[in-house]
This record gives C-alpha cells, sequence and structure tokens, in this order.
DNA sequence: ATGAAAGCGCTAACAT
DNA sequence: ATGTTAGCGCTTTCAT
C-alpha cells in the first residue's frame, strides 16, 4: 500500500505538497498540481483514512443510527440522508439500534470513537436515550422521527398530534363511533403524541376517550396482533381502530382476519404510514402517510448547517402527514 | 478527551500498562489491572479509533453492502449478520449500494480506506463488481445472496434453480400452463440462476419454455407493472407467473390488478422471498422464501473464519429455499 | 509557493 | 511484569 510518501517521491515534490493538493489547497502551482495528481493516478494512490482522521480529529463519514431497520418508513428515509449526504461529499453508515436501548448506547460509543463527523438518530426512548456523549464532544445530532427530551438538538419530525387527529376525524365521518387505538412503545414520542391526536379528534367531536380502548402493541407486529385480539375480546369492542405504525397494522389485520372480522364493515382501520404493499392488502389500507423521505433530507442538510456553525439555536421542522383513503376505512 | 496517558497517570503506570489492560494481555498484575480499570471508569475513558486503527492498521467494523436497503429480504439478511458479528466483537455499519456500480465502488472505496476488518457483499452485478481493492489488500470478503464471477471468495446464497423449479413445478400441478417469468437485473446471478430453474422446471415437464414469456423487471417495482403489463398485452397471454422477487411482485400484482384479471383464476402467481405482509395480500400470495436471517448468519460466521485463517479454501454455503403455498397459485 | 519538522494517540518491540 | 521508545501516515505550523 502506498503512502504519501512515495506519492511526493514520484511526483518530486514533498509530502506537504501532496497533502496540500488532495486537500485543494489553492497554494499550490498549476505545475506541481498535474504532477501530483499524475503520480496519485499512476500508483493508485488512496490516502489512509485513519491517519489522516487521526491528525484532523474528525472524519467525513456520517452516521444514522435507526430503531427499526425492517421498517420502511426508515428505509426511505435512509435514501433522503444519502441523498444529500453524498452531495454534501460523506459517506452514510448504517447501525440498527432495534429499538433496544444497549445496542443503542453501544452504537453511541462506536460512532463516538470512530469520530464520525455527525449523528442522525431516532432515538429508542424519548427520555432515557442519552445523546450527552455525542454532544459533550461536540458531534453534531440531528434526531429524526422521534423528540429526545432534555437534549436541545435539530430535529425533523412529523406532525404526529394532526396526523391522528385526521385519521380519526375520517373514521368518524365514516361513521364508525367506537374507535380504538393500537399505539407504539411507551416512552417514545410518536406514540405519546399521536395517542394524544387520537384523544383530541374524539374530543374534537363532543366523544369522551375511553382509557379501556387505547392499548400499546409496541410497534412490534405481533404486538399489533395481540392488542387486536385484546380489543375484540372486550365487552363492547371498537367497531374502529387507528394503528400507529403499519408493522403493528399487519399483525392487527391477521387478527381481525383471524376472528373474522371484516373490513371496513365489520371494523374500519386506519394506520400510520404508507408501505409499498398498502393499496395490496385486502382491503386496500386508508393509511396517514409522512414525507420519509424529506424528512431524511432535512436531517441531513439540517446537520451539514451545524456541522459549519454550532452555535446556531437548534431548528425543528416538522412536517405535516397526509390522509390516503383507501377502502378500509369506508363503510359502503 | 482523555488520552491513554491521563489513564497511565491517574493509575501510576505506564501508557503501555494501560493498553496492555485495554487489550485483555495476561502479562499483567492483578493489582496494576484493577488500579487502570479504575482510572479508566474514573476518566470515562475511550479509545481513540484512528489512532489504534492507524496502529493496528485495522479496525473491529465490519461492512455489510447490500444491493436495496428496502427489501426486508436483506433487512432481515442484515440482522442475522449483526447478531454473529456482535458476538464476535464487531459492529457493523451498512452501506446501501442501491443497485448502482458507481455507488458500489465508491462505498468499497470508502470501507477500504476505513479500514473495516471485513465485508459482506451482495454485488451489484456478478462480472462488472469489482472486489480486487479489497482482495488485494487482504480484507476477507464474503458474498452474500449473489454470486461474483472471478473472484474466490466465500459465498452464502440460495438454490435459485431449485427454488424456481419448485415454484414452476407447483404451477403446473395447479393447471397452469403458459407460465411466464418476470426476472430481475440482467447481470446479477440470482435473475440468471432462476430463470434456469424455469426453464428448467418447463422442460421436466416437457413444455418447451418460449423466450417471449420471459421478461426482466429490473428487480423494482415499477418493473415487475410494466413487465406484467406487457406480459398480458401480448396475442398469447400467459396464465401464470413467477416473479423473481417480491417488489416487482408488488408491481406486478397492480397491474393485474389495473387489468382487471383475476388472482389466481385467471393469472396464477408465485414470487420469490416471503415479505411480512405476503398473507395480507389479496389473495394471500404463495411464495419462494428464503432463509435470509440464516444466510446472514452464516455469513458473518465464515467472514469469522476467514478472518482467523485467510488461507482456508473458499466455502460456498447453499440453502434451500421453501416454498409456501398460499391461495395466489391455487386454481379453484 | 514549497519544504522541514513536529505531533495526533495508540501499540508493539525491545529493554529491564 | 513493567517501562521506554519508536513509529503508524497524515496534516499543519513554521520557516524559507
Amino acid at each position: 500500500v502506498n503512502r504519501i510518501s512515495d506519492v511526493a517521491r514520484l511526483a518530486g515534490v514533498s509530502p506537504a505538497t501532496v497533502s496540500r493538493v488532495l486537500n485543494d489547497n489553492p497554494t499550490v502551482s498549476r505545475d506541481l498540481v498535474r504532477r501530483v495528481q499524475a503520480a496519485v493516478e499512476e500508483l493508485d494512490y488512496e490516502p489512509n483514512r485513519a491517519a489522516r482522521n487521526l491528525r484532523r480529529r474528525g472524519s467525513s463519514v456520517l452516521a444514522l443510527l435507526v430503531s427499526d431497520i425492517d421498517n420502511p418508513f426508515f428505509t426511505a428515509l435512509v435514501r433522503g440522508v444519502e441523498e444529500i449526504a453524498l452531495k454534501l461529499g460523506f459517506s452514510v453508515v448504517l447501525c440498527n439500534t432495534d429499538e433496544d436501548l444497549t445496542k443503542e448506547s453501544r452504537y453511541i460509543a462506536v460512532v463516538l470513537a470512530e469520530q464520525v463527523a455527525g449523528v442522525i438518530i431516532s432515538p429508542t426512548s424519548e427520555h432515557q436515550t442519552d445523546l450527552s456523549p455525542l454532544l459533550d464532544r461536540g458531534v453534531p445530532v440531528v434526531a429524526v422521527d422521534r423528540l429526545t427530551a432534555g437534549h436541545a438538538v435539530d430535529t425533523v419530525v412529523s406532525d404526529n398530534v394532526e396526523g391522528a387527529r385526521l385519521g380519526i376525524a375520517h373514521l368518524l365521518d365514516n361513521g364508525y363511533r367506537r374507535i380504538a387505538y393500537i399505539g407504539g412503545r411507551a416512552g417514545v414520542s410518536t406514540s405519546r403524541e399521536r395517542a394524544a391526536g387520537y384523544r383530541l379528534g374524539l374530543r374534537q367531536a363532543g366523544i369522551k376517550p375511553e382509557p379501556a380502548l387505547v392499548i400499546s402493541g409496541g410497534y412490534r407486529r405481533d404486538g399489533g396482533h395481540t392488542a387486536m385480539l385484546r380489543l375484540l375480546a372486550q365487552p363492547r369492542p371498537p367497531d374502529a381502530v387507528l394503528v400507529a405504525n403499519h408493522v403493528m397494522a399487519i399483525g392487527a389485520l391477521e387478527a381481525l382476519r383471524e376472528a373474522g372480522r371484516r373490513v371496513p364493515d365489520d371494523v374500519g382501520l386506519v394506520s400510520f404510514d404508507d408501505p409499498p404493499w398498502a393499496a395490496l392488502v385486502s382491503p386496500p389500507m386508508s393509511v396517514i402517510a409522512q414525507h420519509d423521505y424529506e424528512i431524511g433530507r432535512h436531517a441531513a442538510e439540517l446537520l451539514g448547517l451545524r456541522m459549519q456553525e454550532d452555535t446556531r439555536p437548534p431548528a425543528s421542522i416538522v412536517l405535516k402527514p397526509e390522509l390516503r383513503v383507501r377502502e378500509s376505512s369506508r363503510r359502503r
């Protein structure tokens, strides 16, 4: 493997000059630039990042810590981040925290030690996720999809209250009256906010929310399945349900099918997220779609801005979700 | 930020001793080990990876280059890799090559420069993907899901020929006769092999494969959509179709719906992959499931073995896929 | 505009 | 068993 000194020797210059050329330092004469570039080409030279990172105390890699790699919402977000990051000259590495605080803190330590240039994270927990190792060392951080309490960081999220409210209003419009809510993991802001929007939507229609109709599915498929089953087993089961993400919606739909309840006639359903197959399930699923790709783009842009100017006040971008009505919520 | 010398001073030892403790070198006395550990704790010391990597010429990070982050097949594979890698003491970073040779070679350069300990990759192209930058520098590489020509690397793949043959035999059993194949990207081994299995299945039943019934969908959703539409527009349209991955199956199903063809009565369908929603679409989709999670586990294990002993002959693990019959392929 | 030299923080060879 | 020392490959003063 060639080193910078090999390039320097071949080009007949000092290592310092090679370094300058490599880093677009304008003080090098046109002639030497050419000679160095030729030598780099010739030797197929690639700078050693470890050495560069050690010297510069930083890399050109962004870390993206997502809480569920299986969720198309997050993978779309990844693409948004990538698009902008690559333009800004960064590579993106992905770490799957898997809704697990331990894994999350492990990855935070890893990316810190790897000296990534910045971190975009969907925190596993609103209150327990600890970003301070990052923030204390001045690593730029942007929170996406979910809020994190007690840390003043840039954030890009959906308006979850409004999203849920929209879903409830729509269900109400279609004649459903006993509407349940299958929530996500406790301690995650999206779950809390969507629950708030659920209650708001009901109250706006003069309906008193019933605690028995609110149940958690932990953002997991079998959680959604169990939750739906328990809902149906109640003395006065709901005639509709709002589901906090599409992974649980799969479980809920399975439960409904097993229980022999027909959607949308017996039970109406609206879920958050708009996965590719939403229109293909039977019946086509009505959803509250979030601007996943855009969230990723905004996050990368905010990160870029913060890297340039770390004193700017934390920005908070909130995107409006969008109701997409299909069949699962329409009574005939 | 603390350095190793800070820890050394606090513990009253030399930096070398701290380094030994940190790296579980057994030659340190029990007493000093304790003092060093206390100092590390006290200072919340975390070694600088760039410095360590520079010195050691290597890191403890594995890179996983996947060709489509949106595909649940790959995300399940990621989890398998993670499980084993974490046990072996490695962190896993993910890079999304997005079926794009340029992105792929860029990421190869990046992970090389970052001196990752090993690479697991689903190559974007059987013949064009160039692993030699990695192999030339002795970086252990394992190919997953897809083969790569001209490089002697460990591989973990499904038996795609057998998978496709299974699907065709099943379709034939159910009375379908004109069976089409929607293939993936040209130049990808899975696509080629599945096509071979398709032809094999037909020939075994004494049916001559018709080139007009084989069409590529590029492994993309709209590719599957267009391909299905073109198939249906033929003078003698197929009565069944084998789709090479589930992403295209979504598109194909959409096309079928738009064209007013009923599945499975008018057209039977079997797709590769078994995404979470396969049983929920209408009709529930028959699939050829691959052992995604297992493929990931095996890949990480092979990588671990190769890191220990780089002269071992390249292993090639082939997993049998599994036919899961649901409704989309059963004529009533 | 260019080069010489120092040093980032760690580990491994060598010395004791 | 522990410490001393050199050096990984790069960037960046500082001097010219």
